[in-house]
DNA sequence: TTCAATCCCATAAAAACCCATTGTATCCCG
DNA sequence: CGGGATACAATGGGTTTTTATGGGATTGAA
């Protein structure tokens, strides 16, 4: 398949007070290119303490996928159960949620307290999707990269907060 | 795969007080004959004290590369892991900079930093990627062979400052 | 009413854009 | 072969546009 679109880069935002946020635009760029929508599909991520967030066509492609590897290994109960479970985490455990005409977002509560997102959120490109942190957990997984975590200080440091 | 052009050369250029470099006018020759792309990608160079740069063509296939191999590889949780970072370090480590009709780039402030670029920066093509240095750690850099580093102290002299 | 979401407007900083200058290499023509 | 004339690269500077973000005002459902 391979997307030609893909995210890349980094960027800290803040989180006002009544919970909105901006999508970086060059996060928007590429969403706009994918498709006509100005809107976004969060979830929590599968492995890291963060959110994972990508564009509608994303999903209709990973849904997609999902139905081809279903009518591949079929017949195994295991794998229809499995089918299910993983529809249910694509779709039921997901938000859609749109961006205002400035490239803003409202946080829904449910994902905010998901991704433990705070004041600060942490937007990493990674390709076909991209994930959203509150970059101080970023710093405390030992999984990460420590290059990783030297951007994710940077990112503070500019805003002046120290880290 | 292999590419058919190839980036090669040096060139040492300007940064400006706004942080705007020029790129060679021979690489972006190459940018625009691999795509259609008025773009490059930066990154911490991997070994060196400077940055590695490409174009966006560039980036794309070694992203298909790096799903090849997770669909090879999967199902450990290991390889799972070691995708994720991998990710992480190919697109949110990264950052994708379009350059204007004169050719110049606005050089961003982590990249600067992470590359020590100060007021010169040095081009030195590579083959798939090239290459952009602070020309004084490239002189300081006791791997870089001595012949490289007379190229360096050319084009310092070219310019009149003193290498 | 009341809380919350949406819309609208304001602003400061940063980025993109446009135009001008210079220097250098190239071309053309006498 | 010399000497302009030309084209393009690199760079400086100003102006406009976009971004991120804050703060009302309005709508709407509970």
């Amino acid at each position: 398949m391979a997307l030609e679109h893909l995210f890349q880069g980094s960027a800290l935002n803040a989180v006002d007070a009544k919970g909105r946020v901006s999508i970086p635009a060059f996060l928007r760029g590429v969403i706009e290119r994918r498709g006509d929508a100005r809107t976004i599909v969060l979830a929590k991520h599968e492995t890291f303490a963060c959110l994972s967030a990508y564009d509608p066509a994303y999903a209709a492609l990973k849904h997609a996928k999902l139905e081809r590897l279903l009518e591949k290994e079929e017949t195994s109960p295991d794998a229809a159960l499995e089918y299910q479970q993983r529809n249910l985490m694509a779709f039921a455990a997901t938000e859609e949620v749109p961006y205002d005409s400035s490239g803003r977002i409202l946080m829904p509560p449910m994902m905010r307290r998901k991704g433990q997102i705070g004041e600060l959120a942490l937007f990493l490109g990674t390709g076909e999707t991209f994930q959203i942190w509150n970059p101080q957990l970023l710093l405390d997984d030992p999984r990460i990269p420590d290059d990783l975590k030297d951007i994710a200080r940077f990112r503070l440091d500019e805003r002046g907060g120290t880290a």
